[in-house]
DNA sequence: ACCTGAACACCGTTCAAGT
DNA sequence: ACCTGAACACCGTTCAAGT
């Protein structure tokens, strides 16, 4: 065939493949990407001269392009638009499990992701954050956001579940009844108060 | 050569050798570890049946065992316990960088990371943690520890630096002049003083 | 510009063969 | 039990060739 007339990949299309065969196998190869898409794998490097770190960066383009705050609501102070932030953040990770690894594994480059982080600075220097500050306060938040990610999907629960039948941690789990996910969620709530209580008493010092 | 006197492997040699491997290369390939070894790829799976995953999970293990405080000490409260638990956990990966997204990217099954889990659940609980509140506590952590273990390796500094040159938090970084790797320490410990008092906090209302 | 097919240097894993 | 060498099914990446 060569090259047809209307091109049949585009980026758009090749990241939401691949996001939709993580999602479903929980694995991305090049190859098997490249079979879902009809295509020759070396097609792929038409659209992505950086190749599969290109693409790993993609996706986390897509997760952050789609819902991550960029300004304050009316009404919004610091504290709730980071509570926004944080939690959308966490939602668009712990939709797609197995992409957090790839996404944890890989620096950061993708204009969408960065502009998220741009937002949350901004926000935080017009609270009164300090320059010392507020990077503390976004190294903070991205930390607890990034391992309740990776526990969204792989939640504590579930593991130490199959350690010794009459340890604390399993009787913990057995005379709780609550879900995994649901459990790792209510977590991340329960930290990120005690963290934005935290950064206020930060932005109190400056 | 076939089957030597006295064997050439031990499953201790093979993981200080494929940490070492990890932290001069960044990477863990077992034809690479093996070579290292002056040893064929397969004579690694007489040691470890699991292959690549146990090697790995070994390697979690040795971090785990070296270290990591397993009961408290004379006059020591559940804060400083958790506080060391914490520190100790973050600095054991921080030390070896690339191997934190192998292991984040893997289900916790060593003995003696459990054992680290177990060691802090029980003296939670013994402060008087809930059920409830001990699993949420153990969580919270975990996730904040995690994720500050990825920072340490690839420091939200880092990256963020690249962005544009008149963003707030590029000016911000320009504004201090911390080395990265001091910066996600010092932002580690503020956040961990917060979420100690957030546990402090659910820990009265049990 | 965009797709193909072949080629290259890698992986991780298995297994019969040797002592 | 422990090591080897060969084999298998995969990777990611490059590149000349075709339209």
């Amino acid at each position: 065939m060569a090259r047809p007339t209307t091109p049949l990949l585009s980026r758009e299309l090749v990241l939401r493949t691949a996001l939709d065969l993580l999602d479903r196998t929980g694995e991305l190869g090049l190859p098997r990407l490249a079979r879902e898409l009809d295509v020759s794998t070396s097609s792929l490097y038409h659209h992505f001269k950086g190749g599969r770190e290109e693409v790993v960066e993609g996706i986390r383009g897509l997760l952050s392009a789609d819902g991550m705050p960029v300004s304050v609501l009316p009404g919004e102070d610091w504290r709730e638009f980071t509570r926004r932030w944080a939690r959308q953040y966490r939602a668009a990770f712990a939709a797609h499990p197995a992409a957090v690894p790839l996404l944890t594994a890989q620096t950061v480059s993708h204009p969408a992701t960065l502009a998220s982080y741009e937002a949350l600075a901004d926000v935080l220097h017009d609270a009164g954050f300090g320059d010392e500050e507020l990077l503390h306060a976004v190294t903070v938040l991205d930390c607890f956001v990034l391992g309740s990610a990776l526990d969204a999907g792989a939640p504590v629960q579930v593991w130490a579940d199959s350690g010794r039948e009459d340890s604390r941690l399993s009787r913990a789990i057995r005379a709780t009844r609550a879900q995994p996910g649901d459990r790792s969620e209510r977590a991340f709530l329960l930290g990120l108060e005690s963290l934005l209580t935290g950064l206020e008493r930060l932005r109190g010092s400056a």
